[in-house]
DNA sequence: CAATCGTGGAT
DNA sequence: TATCCAAGATT
């Protein structure tokens, strides 16, 4: 019995997907657009529970836009990337405001939300809404590389490309194409993983062409290495950030003085903060927008 | 196209 | 300890 590469897909995402809040019966199209927001970037563990007291605290995209974008940026805490509260808090502004408070279906006017790329718009529209699209994320495009394209790691990104390589594999079903999506996904969260992949337990070995052709080593372009956290300015605008979803007043410019001990570079993350609508100028010193 | 943008866990 | 990596988007 020939499964086709999709179904064999589909019934091993049916058989091991996670529990997951977004994939809970009921969970609404906002409540998904938060969570895509949420996991650009950030391990979804991390996620989790920021994502149970957002929902809780504002179940709809009217909700958010009616407090401060500040509000936004505090609950976000430590997730990292906090342009994404703002960038979400705006586009809870804009659904609110421009499509009567609801998420929209389509892609194009999802593109046009802040914070909202070809992932995160296919994303909602998949699997909020079971619309067929190409989903591709950084699992996926591995799980592509390996399993179609026998290379042990994707090259670079290129929307093009990447959604044409899994539009080829998706299946004309709608729902099957958003399980698909989602099998995807999975497979490449929790077996086809970055590091040390588990093959032992992964549907698609038998046909990986990767597997067959005895897992070469990946020879094209290297991504760029990530520079180093430490001393960067991304840590010293994480330290300013910090102070400031600690504080319900302004902090001053001594007590920011505090978190860091160069004033150049302190003084260049907070500029930085200051243009992104992080921060922004109160009496005596500096709050969240 | 490349650089920038957080944070924390795993190896 | 140092490096990698994580459901990306924007400029």
């Amino acid at each position: 019995m020939r499964d086709t590469f999709a179904e064999t897909v589909v019934d091993w995402y049916h058989a091991n997907r996670r529990d997951l809040p977004w994939r809970r019966d009921g969970f609404t199209a906002w409540g998904t657009l938060v969570s895509e927001f949420m996991l650009q970037q950030t391990p979804v563990i991390r996620v989790i529970p920021r994502l149970e007291e957002w929902l809780e605290r504002w179940p709809t995209p009217a909700d958010l836009a009616a407090v401060p974008p500040g509000e936004a940026v505090r609950a976000w805490q430590s997730l990292g990337y906090p342009r994404r509260a703002l960038w979400l808090h705006a586009a809870a502004v804009a659904i609110t405001e421009r499509h009567g408070g609801v998420v929209p279906d389509d892609v194009t006017e999802l593109l046009a939300l802040p914070g909202i790329g070809d992932y995160t718009a296919r994303a909602v529209a998949v699997f909020a809404y079971g619309e067929r699209h190409p989903v591709v994320d950084t699992n996926i495009r591995r799980v592509i590389a390996r399993a179609v394209e026998g290379q042990g790691e994707p090259g670079p990104p290129s929307a093009r490309r990447d959604l044409a390589a899994m539009e080829a594999l998706l299946p004309d079903d709608r729902p099957a194409a958003a399980a698909f999506n989602a099998g995807m996904m999975e497979l490449g969260a929790i077996v086809c993983v970055a590091r040390t992949p588990r093959c032992d337990v992964c549907p698609l070995a038998a046909t990986c062409a990767w597997r067959a052709a005895g897992y070469p080593a990946y020879v094209g372009p290297r991504k760029a290495v990530q520079k180093k956290y430490e001393g960067s300015d991304r840590q010293v605008r994480g330290l300013i950030m910090a102070e400031l979803r600690a504080s319900h007043i302004p902090v001053t410019a001594a007590e920011l003085d505090g978190v860091w001990p160069d004033a150049a570079q302190r003084d260049r993350a907070l500029a930085g903060l200051l243009a992104d609508g992080l921060a922004v100028e109160a009496q005596g010193g500096y709050t969240l927008p």
